[in-house]
DNA sequence: AACTATTTATAAAT
DNA sequence: TATTTATAAATAGTT
């Protein structure tokens, strides 16, 4: 984007690396909000220039974001608590307790409880949340629901090749002996017995 | 950069928004990417999606530049008073995790994500509790359309006071001087007056 | 998941 | 560092 093809790697004169860095520093950021703003999503970014300044950029709050982060990756805590000074147990403590009022706040907002701080705007964003949960509940009964059914059908299935195959057993002893009879009142017992034991998990 | 110039806000359709942030997260992570390389510079950037899943990018590597971040901007510096041990803290520490997890999975759970270890008990009991806060949210919303509604029938009330009352003002002076005549373009004025400067906050 | 018409970002120049 | 300009890149809307 300019006036000629920039090669993927590291800008060998200083000058025109800081310049560069500058330029991309504040496009980055500039993409890094839109992108929150956009697609509402969540961003965070961290920049640090080869000299070690520091720049960054939270949609939501850095903090929040990193913690999240952490949680959702490998999160080796105690890598950092490691060398841990008081100071870094103190700030990971606070962290840890911020985020859990965050949480704490969300929750209460989807059970419907302290709405009052909430514009018509965030109601309406809580609402879609929730019917978005709903529908995925839905969508996960049928599922169970079905695969339910889908056992069933597959024990069933079972019984009747055993039931046939059975029927033919007693066909073949009749004929080998017509007159030996009260087999009759056994042969449901295999089936039976494969029923009771195969027992899925309790359902609904 | 694309078809059309594209207002700064969160876009409403929920597919073009997905779409928008499938391709700009790939494009922020790029140039993030590229920043690094070319500036020779420590970049972190982190990434959740509306729906909370998510992404992320470090040039060097993740938890060296958080814990530089943190060291630069957040960290409040307080003294720690000698009152807990270490073990102490850690069991605190422990326990808050503990607690911060437990949150976020219910309120994944709330999300309708993460749902394959519950029964259908659970999400039976899930279900009940969003249709609960769905109901809370809406008995909010009510309530701040009629409180709206009031606020609109004060002024109302207002309006048709000062109306009645300029009325009966214009007639006494139609009736002192029966022949000057043009006041009647002027009457509406003052009730114009008070919707303008009382204006109420900007609600839905 | 590709394709373009456009908009944006930015490299180089000033 | 700021502005300008020519050009490369990104991407919104479309298929």
């Amino acid at each position: 984007m300019g006036r000629g093809k920039v090669e993927l790697k590291r800008i060998e004169n200083p000058t025109s690396r800081q310049v560069t860095f500058s330029k991309r520093k504040n496009g980055l950021i500039k993409k890094a909000f839109e992108l929150s703003v956009l697609c509402d999503a969540e961003v965070a970014l961290a920049i640090f220039s080869s000299s070690g300044k520091p720049y960054n950029f939270a949609s939501h709050d850095m903090h929040g974001t990193i913690s999240r982060y952490r949680q959702e990756i490998g999160m080796p805590y105690s890598i950092v608590s490691g060398l841990g000074t008081m100071e870094t147990w103190r700030s990971e403590m606070d962290e840890l307790r911020r985020t859990v009022g965050n949480l704490e706040t969300r929750l209460k907002h989807l059970a419907g409880e302290d709405l009052s701080s909430l514009g018509m705007k965030e109601l309406k964003q809580l609402e879609r949340q929730l019917k978005t949960g709903v529908q995925r509940i839905h969508s996960r009964k049928r599922r169970l629901i079905s695969e339910n059914a889908n056992v069933l059908r597959r024990r069933l299935r079972v019984l009747q090749e055993d039931n046939t195959h059975l029927h033919k057993r007693l066909k073949e002893l009749d004929s080998l002996n017509a007159s030996s009879s009260n087999l009759t009142g056994v042969w449901p017992y295999d089936a039976f017995q494969r029923i009771v034991e195969d027992e899925g998990p309790a359902l609904m």
